[in-house]
DNA sequence: CGAAATCTTGAACATGATCAAGCGCGGTGG
DNA sequence: CCACCGCGCTTGATCATGTTCAAGATTTCG
């Protein structure tokens, strides 16, 4: 049995080109020049697709893959000792998992399958070579990292100093919009997300959460069903939480 | 007045020259060589000094510059609109500020001078060509943010999962064990914080705060005085809180 | 159809917030 | 030199937010 089965996933041959990645469509996101797509082409060395529930990293592991997510959602998260667990943030098409990983050697956090998941594998001993020859994708990287830094302020703030509703309100407004800016939301979808991650992401226990969310619900505000939630009302559940978010256009990603 | 002015602090021509800089003399980081320690110092353009309790940079303002702490110690925070405010993390010599502006346009965050500060003052024009011709030095770049990225992740599972006792302990042996890696608490020297600033970083009342940190030094885990805090036993309190830190060693800064 | 999740709700409890007041020390000005 | 002032630390009392326990309803899936 090898790394990747362990996973319950399944590693295969690229199947989708990077010439043709659907993410690139999508405004969104920058685009690559002929060369750099090139290079993003032979970094590729395959995809690994991960069921809903399945561990894609792992805390300890010195993983030796870098991946982005082409398909489907994840999340990364942190467990103490005695069992209880923090989201740390979720995991859409187009970000990025395992830098941390392949820059410093260890997982200090792990990542699990939300829905069913489709990755890109990049080698992680290409790194060299992406920033000796590609400083704007080395750029693109930094880039990365620190909007993942600017976020995770965002969810310090929130969870140290905005009370249960205000918090839960910032997230499912961040998760909404984050889904929507890459077509995960169209049309009435839901969030693929059930009350305990909310709570783990949240700090809150789980009656907690769920008595909060029934409030949100009251206002309108979102709809709980087919487990999953659906937000009625982004912009209510940002002025809620007293929010405003900074717009990004031309995202960066690989 | 400049905007520099503004700030309580004064902009002056480099006094310490990079090749001279105290930091790469400790062990903690990594060394340059010769090519980069060049551009290092063609890419720091001055100092900054910064009195205790001066705004250094401010979330909403479109900086142009990155800076690198070369003494004293610093906080990057974020307010809501009613003044709760949450510490996102401390700043020690070595660290990185300003990158979030830098590469995305606007801060996020603001940073505060906890004693009197003296910072490194990058151009920030110049990354690009750090990014082309420096692929080590735009490596650490990534590096710095990423191993940013893995502190708050610690902090968020602190804040979100750990009682307010555990919560203190994880906090203080962080700084400690910070500090002590900086050279800033050699022989029974003291962390420059008050009781606030605790209680802002934990997400506590500052009362509570007080009263956690009593049970702390009633363990003679720590003990309180001219206005700061003494740790006593820093492993006692990693026990505390059920925290292991992944050592690190030959660091890379700017 | 039964079993396992997931969501829901009420009640008792605990942790931490808020309010209020006092203390101690260092700095300032008379 | 001393009195006063202000900031930061301390402490008790009361209050509120969120946790834990317990149980039932609902949905999903084998």
């Amino acid at each position: 049995m090898t790394a990747v089965e362990k996973r319950n996933g399944e590693l295969i041959a690229a199947r989708t080109r990077c010439e043709h990645c659907p993410l690139r469509q999508r405004e969104h996101f920058r685009d690559f020049d002929p060369d750099e797509l090139d290079f993003v082409s032979q970094f590729k060395t395959g995809e690994l697709t991960a069921d809903a529930g399945a561990s894609i990293l792992v805390e300890g592991a010195h993983s030796a893959h870098l991946f982005t997510v082409l398909a489907g959602w994840a999340f990364r998260y942190k467990i103490l000792e005695d069992g209880r667990r923090q989201i740390l943030n979720f995991v859409m098409p187009g970000d990025l998992i395992g830098l941390q990983g392949s820059l410093m050697g260890e997982m200090q956090h792990s990542v699990e399958a939300l829905t069913a998941v489709t990755l890109c594998v990049f080698e992680r001993g290409r790194l060299r070579t992406l920033f000796e020859k590609y400083p704007d994708l080395a750029y693109d990287l930094t880039w990365i990292a620190a909007r993942e830094e600017r976020i995770l302020d965002e969810h310090l703030l929130s969870i140290g100093r905005r009370s249960a509703l205000e918090r839960a309100g910032y997230l499912l407004a961040f998760l909404n919009r984050r889904a929507r800016a890459c077509g995960l939301v169209e049309h009435g979808k839901i969030l693929p997300i059930s009350q305990q991650h909310l709570a783990d992401t949240l700090g809150l226990s789980l009656v907690h959460t769920n008595k909060t969310l029934r409030k949100l619900a009251d206002r309108k505000l979102l709809h709980w069903r087919e487990r999953g939630c659906e937000v009625l009302d982004e912009d209510g559940l940002c002025e809620l939480a007293g929010w405003v978010d900074p717009v990004t256009r031309g995202r960066p990603f690989i």
